[in-house]
DNA sequence: GACTGATGGTTGCAATTGCAACTTGTTCTG
DNA sequence: CAGAACAAGTTGCAATTGCAACCATCAGTC
């Protein structure tokens, strides 16, 4: 290839790959070894506590997270099914849903964050130092946002 | 929770989980634009290359990526269907398949990788100096394998 | 106000994934 | 050496995902 990218980039980027693979993988395994639903219901769960008391509308959920909205439609159907979320059409705008967190909802949060926390607590803080948590934290930053003054 | 985690590894935590979705979407978008396969078959491509000339066995390349057996089974057939590897039984035990990448296989690597090089070049390398870049493949080296020495 | 293009969301369909059961072959134990 | 436990892969089935087409509504233009 014409430019190929410097072999510290390509390590960089290969470890990147890795870590996210086997701590994401064992936080789900975690979840599922203790019958809780998957990561990914947590985080929606937790964008909609933030935006409470408004609810949050289905594409603003999307965009923070990075899923396409077939899916997304879908993965809120279950959580309506399990009654953690309810959906409503939007007053200003009849084509859109509004989606907001229930009681039960909240309560699924509090029993997934003891094993979240406890993964994190295994995972991060048990293996860096508070400095390298916070320059990991940082360089994570730069990957994704730029050198861009925010 | 009893003993909750920190804010800068739950921080930490949050922009690897962030930071992976966001790259890796740019990555598996750049090669469907191209026309290729997704950076799945490449990985297990390269790992192919790699372990030339004698090839792998099944489980070994599953352990080296994590992914479950049922999946590589299929991933690898699909991989067969285009010729890009070849699977045949092992001489010293008749369960397992030895998998070798063929001709067809390392062209594909070889197409696929302009593209995939040019994202790590724009993700990674536009966005970190050298520096950084190598102390962020450090951190998330201590993030997988801790503090052991090795 | 009717027409055109964009937007928010859903749905049908095909491809991928995960889980558990199964097949075949190996290894260990007595 | 028989029998039990185990390991490597495959397969059936259900759940999840992605893509594209679609429906309904909204916004802009004339």
């Amino acid at each position: 290839m014409r430019d190929p990218p410097s072999a510290d980039a390509i390590t960089a980027w290969a470890r990147l790959l890795r870590a996210q693979t086997v701590l994401l993988d064992h936080v789900q395994v975690s979840l599922k070894a203790a019958g809780l639903p998957p990561l990914v219901w947590y985080d929606v769960l937790l964008e909609l506590h933030r935006a409470r008391p408004e609810g949050l509308r289905q594409y603003e959920i999307g965009e923070r997270m990075l899923l396409s909205k077939s899916n997304l439609s879908r993965l809120l159907d279950r959580l309506v099914a399990r009654s953690l979320i309810e959906r409503r059409t939007c007053p200003e705008d009849a084509r859109a849903q509004v989606v907001r967190i229930t009681g039960a909802g909240h309560e699924l949060l509090r029993r997934m964050w003891p094993v979240y926390g406890r993964c994190i607590r295994e995972l991060v803080e048990a293996r860096l130092e508070p400095a390298e948590r916070r320059r990991l934290a940082e360089l994570l930053a730069l990957l994704v946002d730029g050198r861009a003054p925010r």
